[in-house]
DNA sequence: TACAAGATTGTCT
DNA sequence: GACAATCTTGTAG
C-alpha cells in the first residue's frame, strides 16, 4: 500500500475505510512464504465511543497499538485461543480500528490448507483468516505498508455489492450497522 | 487475589 | 444445537 492510497482512504472516516477496503488485498510473508487474500468482510470499531471496542475503557497493554498512528496492525488473542487482526485507522490518540473478519484466498492457498489443517472454511472468520495468513501476536503493531503483513488496493469484488449489516459476535452496541460484507 | 466475560472456532451429540 | 479450549482485562472482595 502506498501512502497516497492510505491517505485517500482515511479522508472518508473510519466507516468509509471499513467499507472501502472490501476488495483490497491482505498479503503476508512469513518464513519466506507469501499468502494473500481478498478482503470480503470487515467490521468497524470506534474506540472511545464504542462499548464493543477493546479501546472503550482506555489504554491497556493489549490495545496500545490502536492508540498509535493509522496504518498499523492490531492483533489480539480472542477467547485465549484465536488471533484476530485489525487495521488501525484512527489518527494517533483516536483508537479507531477495522476488524478483518473474512477473505478469499488468492495466493498460497496450499499453505493455508496446511496451516488450517483442512481444505474448507479457510478464511471465513476472523480467527480462521489469521491462522490461514499465519498472523500471530508477534505481528501486533507492525507496519501494514512495509511489514510482514501488508494491505494494498485491488483486485476488487467484481460485480458483487457491499452489504451493510449489524456486527456479529458482540453483546454491546449490537445495533450499530458497522459490518460490511461482499455478496 | 479470585472470578466472570469476551470482536471465536472445532468437535461432539 | 450445545460445549469445551484457554488468555487478557475489568470488577469485586
Amino acid at each position: 500500500m502506498t501512502n497516497t492510497d492510505f491517505e485517500s482512504l482515511l479522508g472518508g472516516g473510519f466507516l468509509a475505510i471499513a467499507e472501502g477496503i472490501i476488495g483490497w488485498t491482505v498479503e503476508s510473508t512469513i518464513g519466506g512464504a507469501t499468502t494473500a487474500v481478498t478482503i470480503i468482510e470487515t467490521e468497524a470499531y470506534s474506540g472511545a465511543d464504542d462499548p464493543a471496542s477493546h479501546a472503550y475503557r482506555g489504554l491497556t497493554k493489549r490495545n496500545g497499538v490502536m492508540f498509535g498512528p493509522p496504518g498499523f496492525l492490531y492483533v489480539y488473542l480472542s477467547y485465549g485461543i484465536h488471533w484476530c487482526m485489525n487495521v488501525v485507522v484512527g489518527e494517533e490518540g483516536l483508537p479507531h480500528a477495522v476488524l478483518l473478519r473474512g477473505g478469499e484466498p488468492t495466493v498460497g492457498r496450499d499453505l493455508m490448507v496446511e496451516r488450517r489443517s483442512r481444505r474448507t472454511d479457510l478464511t471465513n472468520g476472523p480467527g480462521k483468516l489469521c491462522q490461514a495468513l499465519g498472523v500471530v501476536g508477534e505481528h501486533d503493531g507492525t507496519d501494514l505498508r512495509h511489514g510482514a503483513v501488508r494491505i494494498k488496493p485491488g483486485p476488487g469484488i467484481g460485480d458483487r455489492t457491499i452489504l451493510r449489516t449489524p456486527r456479529i459476535g458482540i453483546s454491546k452496541a449490537v445495533e450499530r450497522p458497522w459490518r460490511f460484507t461482499a455478496t
